[in-house]
DNA sequence: ATAAACTTCAAACGGACGTTTGAACGATGA
DNA sequence: TCATCGTTCAAACGTCCGTTTGAAGTTTAT
C-alpha cells in the first residue's frame, strides 16, 4: 500500500510542540538545497528516503524553475534519476509532490516565526513595529543565500489561484494571522484595517523581492543581490508605523494633487 | 500567408506620436472585457477582425484563470467559439497569442503613463513624489472596476521567468525607467540606490494588490475591494519619500532592536 | 522458513497537447 | 470573368501528459 496520503498534514501551521525555545535563529534554515542524508542504511529499507530526497530534490528545482503546469512528472523523475512509477508511489501525484517539497522547505521557517511569535507574545511588554517585522521578516534573513526556499515561495504565489489558494492556506495563513494581530496591538493609534492594507502591501514586496531578489528585470540589475532583505525591514517598519494621512500626505517634500 | 508576424512591435514602449496631451484619463482605459466592434462589415472580409477580438477575449479569460502553461489553445479557441486553426492563423502560436492579449490591455495603460511623463517632465518645476506616484498609479484606479488589465497584469508577473522576461521588458521596461528617473529628482535627499530599492518594492506592492485585489486569501477577506489603489498611493508616497534611517528608525511608536 | 509488507521497475492506458496540412469558400481586383 | 488573396475548416501529425498495472525484488515479522 503506497504511503501517499502523507498530505502534509503532520502539523498543521500550529504551535509546533518545543517551541518554546529564546533565540531565533533556526540552524535547519541554513541547510541549502545539498541532499544530506546521514542516514543508518540496511540497503532497501533506507534507500527510500534517499529517493524520497532525490524526488523533492529535483522537483523543487523544476517546480521554481518552470512552474507547476509546465513541469512534468516524468521531467522531474528523470532529473532526480529514479522510476517514474517510484515518484508516483512516494507522492501520489504531482500536486502532493508539489506539497511536500513546498512544505519541506516553509516548515523551518513557520517554526521559527511561531518560535518568534511567542517569544514576543511572553514577554510582558508589548512589542514595537520594528520587533514585529523582525520577527517576520527576520528568519528569511537568515536562510542559506543559495537556499531555494525564497524561490519556492514566490513560485508559490505566481501560481494561479487555484494551485496557489490551498497551500497559502496551509503553509502561510496560521502565522500570518498571529503577526498581524500583535502589529494591530504595536499601532494602536492607525486604524485596524489600515494596519491590513499596511501589511498587505509589505506581504507583496516580500513576495515581489523573493521573485526578483536583484532590483530586476526592470532596470540595469546589477547590485547588491543581498541587503535587500534589510532593506524590506527599513522598508516595511517605516511604511508600517507612519502616520495617517487624511488625504495622502507626504513627509518630507512639499506635496500636491496631480490628478 | 498568415498575419501572425503581427508580434506586439507596432510601438514599442515608445513616445507614442500623439502623446502630447495634458490630462490623464484616457477613455480607452475605461472598456471593459466586453468586445465592442462596431465596424463596418461586408460579411467575410470583417469577420476577421471579430475573431480576432473572441479569441483575444477568450484567451485572456483563460490565460488569467489557469495561467499561460496550463491554459490551452484548444481550450481557448473552444471558448471562442471558432476554430482551432484559425487562431493559430491569427496569431501564430500560443506565445504570439499571450503576447497579443497581453498587449491589447497593455497599451492604452502606456500610453496613459507616457502622456503623465511628458506632461510632468514638461511643467518648468521638479514633481513631487506623489505627483509621480500618482503619475504611475493613478492610471490603474481609472481602469473600469470590471475591467481583466489588473488580473492579467498580475498573472503575467506570476509566469516562471522564462515567460515572463520577455513581455515585461517588450511592455513595462522603458516606462518603468522613466519614473524611476523622475522619482530621483524628486528625492535628491535620499541615495540612488535606496529610491530604486523602495520603487522595487512599490512596484512588489502593486503587483500583489493586482493579483489580490482585496486582502487576501490571508485573512478572513471581506473588505471594501475599491480602495487599495488609493491606499497604495497613500502608501507608496508615504514609504517612498521616507527619511532614511541609520539604522531602522520607525516614525511614530518607539524602537528597539529586536534580534 | 514462510508470509506479509515495502519499494522499484518496465510497460502500457487513454487522452490532451501545439502545430501543420490541404481543401473549401467568399471577397477583391484585373 | 477569372486569377488571387484572405479566412475558415475538419482532419491529422507526432509527442508528451498523469496515472495505472502487475510482476519482481527486498526487507521485516512471525
Amino acid at each position: 500500500m503506497p504511503p501517499y496520503p502523507r498530505r502534509h498534514n503532520t502539523e498543521q501551521t500550529a504551535k509546533s510542540g518545543d517551541a518554546n525555545r529564546t533565540t531565533i535563529a533556526n540552524p535547519a534554515l541554513n541547510d541549502a538545497g545539498g541532499s544530506s542524508v546521514g542516514q543508518a542504511r540496511t540497503a532497501k529499507r533506507s534507500e527510500s528516503r534517499e529517493t524520497q530526497t532525490k524526488i523533492l530534490d529535483a522537483a523543487e528545482a523544476l517546480f521554481i524553475e518552470t512552474g507547476f503546469s509546465a513541469t512534468s512528472f516524468r521531467a522531474i523523475a528523470k532529473h532526480a534519476g529514479v522510476n517514474l512509477s517510484a515518484a508516483h508511489y512516494h507522492f501520489g501525484s504531482k500536486e502532493g509532490l508539489f506539497g511536500a517539497a513546498l512544505h519541506r522547505r516553509v516548515e523551518p521557517l513557520t517554526r521559527t516565526r511561531e518560535a518568534n511569535l511567542d517569544r514576543l507574545e511572553a514577554s510582558g511588554a508589548t512589542p514595537t513595529v520594528n520587533e514585529v517585522v523582525r520577527g517576520y521578516l527576520g528568519p528569511l534573513c537568515d536562510v542559506a543565500p543559495d537556499s531555494p526556499l525564497p524561490s519556492l515561495i514566490a513560485r508559490l504565489y505566481g501560481e494561479p489561484e487555484s494551485v496557489q489558494q490551498p497551500f497559502v492556506i496551509q503553509e502561510f495563513s496560521a502565522t500570518a494571522e498571529r503577526f498581524l494581530s500583535l502589529l494591530r496591538n504595536a499601532l494602536p493609534e492607525v486604524p485596524a484595517d489600515i494596519v491590513k492594507w499596511r501589511f498587505h502591501f509589505v506581504i507583496g514586496s516580500m513576495i515581489f523581492l523573493l521573485s526578483h531578489e536583484r532590483p530586476p528585470i526592470l532596470f540595469g540589475a546589477d547590485e547588491t543581490a543581498v541587503g535587500g532583505l534589510e532593506q524590506l525591514i527599513d522598508f516595511a517598519t517605516t511604511s508600517l508605523s507612519a502616520p495617517v494621512s487624511e488625504n495622502t500626505a507626504a513627509s518630507t517634500p512639499s506635496d500636491s494633487e496631480a490628478s
